[in-house]
DNA sequence: CCTAGCATGTAACCAGTTACATGATTCA
DNA sequence: TGAATCATGTAACTGGTTACATGCTAGG
């Protein structure tokens, strides 16, 4: 239950339906913190039970209700103490594509490649947006809103997503010679 | 259950019991692919159920009966199916730390820097690790196995991890000289 | 005309974690 | 004496996905 702390970030710049709050993530968090409306929904509903959170119904006609969700005193002093914790350690996430290559001693040679191939161009694919698409909507937000401060870390986010891509794509290059010379 | 095709990976290089594919695991594909006992030996018994492997019982004296496990005909297939597969797209990684830094605006600046310097650390211990353990590992089980073929790619994963921890580093030491100077 | 967007959800399932249980042997 | 290793597991829970349900409006 850890995105928790994403719909408490987002809504401590202000009242949001879990529909909007599901907008602002795949606007910007998407790429490090993403989440269905099927999860969104039942969460901010669990989340107002613990007093994290309370919402008022906005009548609307031919569409359901809209339900602005607020943070409350509660849920602040829980987003802050979660900002403010240091982990202890690295939790090493799951890389199926590494599982992958680790077992492909029982493909041939050119199968492998194949498959380095095809995440070089994914990871191609991906560089471009967070050079253009990410770019182009922070810009957007800032000269939208103004918040300064907060675009400093939004960039660095985007920096990192950048950096990612660049360093798999050296790499996946690296690995086809490799695999070309020595497998 | 992708753990399934760890397991399977692992099985197809000869019988072993839930407690050894531990250990395996805890040697090398830890970093990108990590189980726990009490996931692995459910997920082993539902594999025999569908055929993918089975097992024979060892009598012992003063320990549980070991249970080896062996590859079946089927879970080789599947094992090769998964291998073949080619992703349609990248399933971005849940990164909390950059969480934290987007929502890092309700801290002051001098707090940010010291999260940002405790992942330094973190990151370069890490990177110690591969550079060390991981690539004795690797060369220990090559001279053990023979397994040449194999240990191209294992080296491969190993320089993954290294290049990863490197890229982090490197984002890490530029992100505090921009939060220093701007935030 | 059909797709995307608006707006809410529920139910069943899958993957993985935490905590518990048992108990002998070996090593510092 | 106490921790680590060997060796098996189960039960309750958490986090997240997939599939389903409803139904109106705007735009190409």
């Amino acid at each position: 239950m850890s995105l928790k702390y994403t719909l408490l970030g987002f809504l401590n710049y202000g009242p949001m339906t879990g529909y909007d709050l599901k907008k602002h993530i795949d606007n910007s968090t998407k790429y490090f913190w993403h989440a269905r409306l099927s999860q969104i929904y039942p969460t901010l509903k669990h989340m107002e039970k613990d007093d994290l959170v309370y919402s008022t119904i906005m009548p609307q006609e031919g569409k359901p209700d809209k339900k602005f969700y607020m943070i409350t005193d509660q849920g602040r002093a829980d987003l802050l103490t979660w900002l403010e914790e240091f982990p202890s350690e690295i939790i090493p996430d799951k890389r199926p594509e590494l599982l992958r290559l680790f077992f492909a001693g029982a493909l041939d040679q050119e199968n492998v490649i194949m498959h380095l191939r095809h995440q070089l161009a994914l990871h191609r694919a991906q560089l471009k947006k967070y050079q253009t698409e990410t770019t182009i909507y922070i810009k957007d937000v800032i000269e939208e809103t103004g918040l300064e401060r907060e675009s400093v870390l939004w960039e660095l986010t985007r920096q990192f997503g950048e950096d990612y891509e660049q360093m798999n794509i050296d790499w996946l290059e690296q690995a086809i010679l490799i695999v070309e010379e020595k497998l």
